[in-house]
DNA sequence: AGTAAGACAACTAAATTACTAGGGATTCAC
DNA sequence: GTGAATCCCTAGTAATTTAGTTGTCTTACT
């Protein structure tokens, strides 16, 4: 059940650019700085994010990626999608096939359908805009540092 | 995000016992027969059930499998733990370190947060009873046929 | 004793994940 | 119009995880 770290790192370059919203691209070495990864890794992630039209490129000395779309109307819900390629938790119940055709004796589809359905009332609902409003503030109230998430912990 | 097939085995066969429930065991090519999967296969799983004292074994002829509690005491979050190492869908907000040392600069961890909170609400509160329950009478309003949900989609 | 069951360990094939490497195409600045 | 900065694209790869299989051993009912 655990979410890649493509999703992790996009999803942050995602939010980095709705920071930089309106101030123009942002190039990868930036982005990638950000996070600490390396720009290689990344570059295929926002080419993911472009391609499903949440990012746009401009190319050539001081280019880069910006949202093609205000933060506040795109869902966390359609950069995970383009990251994960689903956000289903098992494919009997993804947006694309609601039904299985062994539903009516699946004993664990209403567990699977009220899961994925809380999931994506969160993924839905919570917008980019949001995370980069929650983020920049709490920047703002001290202990700035990088924006890693990715140690290991036993 | 995808829930492995262990858990998925693993969390039928636990209803399958569910509905059997103080009725004696059951034999492990009876629950992978119901499934329609190897008993070597599910039979691994259920030892991890049996090591997380969800489930309890008879040996020689006529043993099997039973439930070590009540279905309405056991939470899908607790066999799902055991299926899948974790519930989590990143380290750092697990239930064992809700703490990561760069919370504090990862601009994603609140969206982590709320949608852990909202899964780990459906993993807690709905008991393997309820799923019981509600499968047995689905069977008995019609169709009946084998616990089957695995079809490849596109 | 024979047979029906679970216990356990080891091995493996396939898929996925998380990258790395390297060359190509644009565009800006000078 | 050259050079540097930048995105574009393909391919390869190592490590890990997943999803099993195989085989031997132990236990206990009849």
């Amino acid at each position: 059940m655990k979410l890649s770290t493509r999703s992790r790192y996009g999803l942050k370059a995602v939010i980095d650019l709705a920071i930089a919203y309106g101030t123009g691209p942002v190039s990868l070495p930036v982005l990638a700085g950000s996070q600490g990864i390396s720009e290689g890794y990344l570059e295929q992630l926002l080419r993911e994010l472009k391609k499903g039209n949440v990012v746009d490129t401009v190319r050539g000395a001081q280019g880069g990626y910006e949202l093609t779309c205000d933060p506040a109307e795109l869902s966390v819900q359609r950069v995970l999608n383009l990251l994960e390629g689903s956000t289903a938790i098992v494919d009997c119940v993804g947006t694309l096939h609601h039904n299985c055709t062994s539903a009516c004796s699946c004993s664990a589809r209403p567990l699977f359908l009220k899961l994925q359905t809380r999931i994506n009332d969160v993924l839905e609902c919570t917008t980019i805009r949001e995370l980069a409003d929650d983020y920049t503030q709490q920047k703002a109230r001290g202990i700035p540092s990088r924006n890693i998430c990715d140690q290991k912990f036993e």
